[in-house]
DNA sequence: ATGAAAGCGCTAACAA
DNA sequence: TTGTTAGCGCTTTCAT
C-alpha cells in the first residue's frame, strides 16, 4: 500500500459499503456480529486509521481542545499545562497548546487560530487583567474555561484559588509574629492574581490597624535590588516582606541575601506561591501553596463537562479552589520541617 | 450570519469564484489589483477565516506539528517545550502537544493519534532509552527530530547535549579538589542521559586511577536517604558525589543536608542539569549547566528545515550542543559567585 | 442491518 | 486572470 489506508479501503476488503464502517468504528448503529468481525479483520490487515481532518469536517466533533498558557516554562504554568494534557487524553482528545507571552493580542490571534483548527473549547490562563480580547464574539457557540485568572465575560467559567484569603491569612501570620511594618512586593499591578493578593494584604493590614506600603519594582533582581537598599536607608526598615508570587520571593530573597539581611532575624519573608527547592533555601521560604495542577484538572474537568453536556447557553460559573499556608523558617517559625495550615 | 462564513460566501459577496479567494488567501496565482480589493474587502466585512481542517485535508498541508515529552511538570522539558512553540509560531505552525509518561506505549499511541491529525512532523524526547517504539513504519513519510535522548533509527535526527564530555569534565573538577572516592547517583540507567553521563563519570574516574562507585537508588527521597546512610556507615565513606539530573541532585543534597553532612567539607556535591534556585541553596550548587531552550529551538529549526526542502530520504542527522560548568560552593570552590566555565 | 448519494470547505487540475 | 470540475476522507440523510 502506497498512501494510508482510507475508509473505503477497509470497506472493499471487507466486503462492505463504508458506512458499514463508519458505523463499526463509530458505534453510531448497530452492526451485525458477523460483519462487525469481517470490518474489524480488515481494519487490521490493513492497519487503518481513521483521518482525524476528515472527521472533523465532515462531523461537528474534532475531538481537539485548545490551551493558551502565558508562558510554558514557568514552573507554575507548566504544571497547569501536564494536568491539562492528562484529563484531556483520558477522555481521548488531542490539545493544542500555545503561548500568549502576557500580550492580549498574541491571545486573541493565536485562539483565532485554534478556532480556524475548530477546537471544540479552550483553557485559557488570560494574558493581563482587564486587557483580554477573548470574548462571545470571537468564540461563537465554543465554550471557554479562564483559570488562575479569570475573565470578566459572564458565559465564561473561571477556575481560580483563594488568592485574597490565603494572602490575607499569612500576612495575618507576620503580623502575629509582631511586624508592624510589612512591604508587599510585587511584580505588577496589572496581573490579576497579584491585585487579588494586594487585597488581601491590605485588608490584613488595615484590620491590625497597621499602615501598608507596597510596590510593584520586582521585575527584575537588579530593580528589585534597587529597591530592597532603598527600604533599609528608612529610618525604620520593614522588618517583613509579603512577595505576590514565586519570582518576586526570589528577587526578593536573592536580594535580601545580598544584603546581608538576615532572614528572619532582620527581615522575615513570606510568599505566595511554593516552588520546588523553597524547603532547601536557607532559611527554608514560608509560603502560601496553591494547587497548580489541581487548577488545571478543574479547568479542564469543566470544560469536558459543558463539552459532554453541549448547553452552551448556561451562565458561567466560578471555582475557588482551597490554598494551603506552608510555614517553614523563613517568616520566624522555629519548628522543624514545614507546618502545613489548611 | 448563523455559521461561520465559508470561502463561498466571501466568494459569492466579492462576485468571484471560489478560487479566486483561495488564490487571493495563497498566493498561488496572481489576482487582479481590482478582483484582490473586492476579495479583501468581502473577506474583512465578513470577517472569514480559512477553515484549517478543510485546508489540511484537500491540500497537502496541515500546518501543525507534534510535541511529546515525557512530563510536562518538569522545568526542563517544559522549557524545551517552550522554544519549540515559539519556533512553530514563527513558521505559522500550530503545535499539539501530549506527554508520554516515559511509557513507550503512550508515546507510541500518541504519536499514532497526531498522525491521524495529518500532523507534518514530530518532535519527540524519547521514552526511555532503547524501548521506544517510533519508526519509519508508523511514521511513514513524516519527519522526526528526537532530541535530548536520541532515537537509533538511522533516518531521524537527533539533538542532544555533551553529557558524557559534560560529566567527565565535572568530574575531574572534583578529582582536581582531591577527591579520590567520588559516588555516581542517578535515577535509572535506563535513561539515556543518564547512561551516558555515566560513561564520562567512568571515564574520567579511569583515567586518574581511582576506583568507581555507582549506584541509582535516586528514585525516591526515601531510596536516596537510606543509600546515603549506607555510605556513611562505610569505613570510607565517599567524600564526593555527582548526580545525573536534576532530580537525583535535589534528592542526593536533602538526604545530606538530613543526615548532617557538612557540604562541602564532609562530602562536596556536583550534578547535571542547571535549575532555579540552584544559587540560592546552601551552599549554592555547582552543576553543569545543559541549554534545554536552546536544544528545543534546535531541533523544531531542524524539522521546518526538513519541512521546507521537503527531502525526506535524507539521512538523520545528530547535533550535539555544548554545556557549561556553573562552578558555585557544593563542589568545595570558595570564590564568591558562580565561576562558569565553557 | 446495510448501502447509495450528497456534501462538509477547501484546493489541484484543467479549461477559457 | 479567472472559473469550472472533481474529489480529499469522512458522516449525515435517506432509502432499502
Amino acid at each position: 500500500m502506497h498512501s494510508k489506508p482510507t475508509m473505503k479501503d477497509v470497506a472493499r476488503l471487507a466486503g462492505v459499503g463504508t458506512m458499514t464502517v463508519s458505523r463499526f468504528l463509530n458505534g453510531t448503529a448497530s452492526v451485525s456480529k458477523e460483519t462487525a468481525a469481517r470490518v474489524d479483520k480488515a481494519i487490521h490487515e490493513l492497519n487503518y486509521r481513521p483521518n482525524e481532518m476528515a472527521r472533523a469536517l465532515r462531523g461537528r466533533r474534532s475531538r481537539s481542545i485548545g490551551l493558551i498558557l502565558p508562558y510554558l516554562y514557568d514552573t507554575f504554568f507548566s504544571g497547569c499545562g501536564h494536568a491539562v494534557s492528562t484529563v484531556a487524553k483520558q477522555h481521548g482528545y488531542s490539545v493544542l497548546i500555545t503561548t500568549s507571552n502576557e500580550d492580549p493580542d498574541t491571545e486573541f490571534n493565536e485562539a483565532a487560530l485554534m478556532l480556524q483548527r475548530s477546537v471544540e473549547g479552550l483553557i485559557v490562563i488570560p494574558a493581563n487583567h482587564g486587557e483580554t480580547r477573548l470574548n462571545r464574539a470571537l468564540l461563537g457557540r465554543v465554550p471557554l474555561v479562564a483559570f488562575d485568572r479569570p475573565i470578566c465575560e459572564p458565559a465564561f467559567d473561571s477556575v481560580v484559588v483563594q488568592n485574597e484569603s490565603g494572602a490575607l491569612r499569612m500576612v495575618e501570620h507576620l503580623i502575629k509574629h509582631g511586624h508592624k511594618k510589612i512591604f508587599f512586593m510585587g511584580m505588577s499591578a496589572k496581573v490579576y492574581t497579584v491585585h487579588a493578593r494586594l487585597q488581601g494584604y491590605l485588608k490584613a493590614i488595615a484590620e491590625a490597624g497597621l499602615e501598608s506600603y507596597e510596590s510593584f519594582q520586582c521585575q527584575t533582581p537588579e530593580s528589585t535590588l534597587q529597591e530592597i537598599e532603598k527600604h533599609l536607608r528608612m529610618k525604620t526598615p520593614p522588618t517583613a516582606y509579603f512577595t505576590s508570587n514565586t519570582l518576586a520571593t526570589r528577587f526578593v530573597f536573592t536580594a535580601l541575601l545580598q544584603l546581608g539581611v538576615r532572614i528572619p532575624h532582620d527581615a522575615a519573608l513570606a510568599g505566595f506561591d511554593d516552588f520546588e527547592l523553597a524547603d532547601l533555601t536557607s532559611p527554608s521560604l514560608t509560603v502560601v501553596r496553591q494547587p497548580a495542577q489541581e487548577m488545571g484538572r478543574v479547568a479542564a474537568s469543566q470544560l469536558f463537562e459543558r463539552l459532554k453536556r453541549g448547553e452552551t447557553g448556561q451562565p458561567g460559573c466560578r471555582t475557588v479552589l482551597p490554598v494551603e499556608l506552608v510555614l517553614r523558617r523563613s517568616c520566624g517559625c522555629e519548628h522543624e520541617g514545614a507546618v502545613v495550615v489548611q
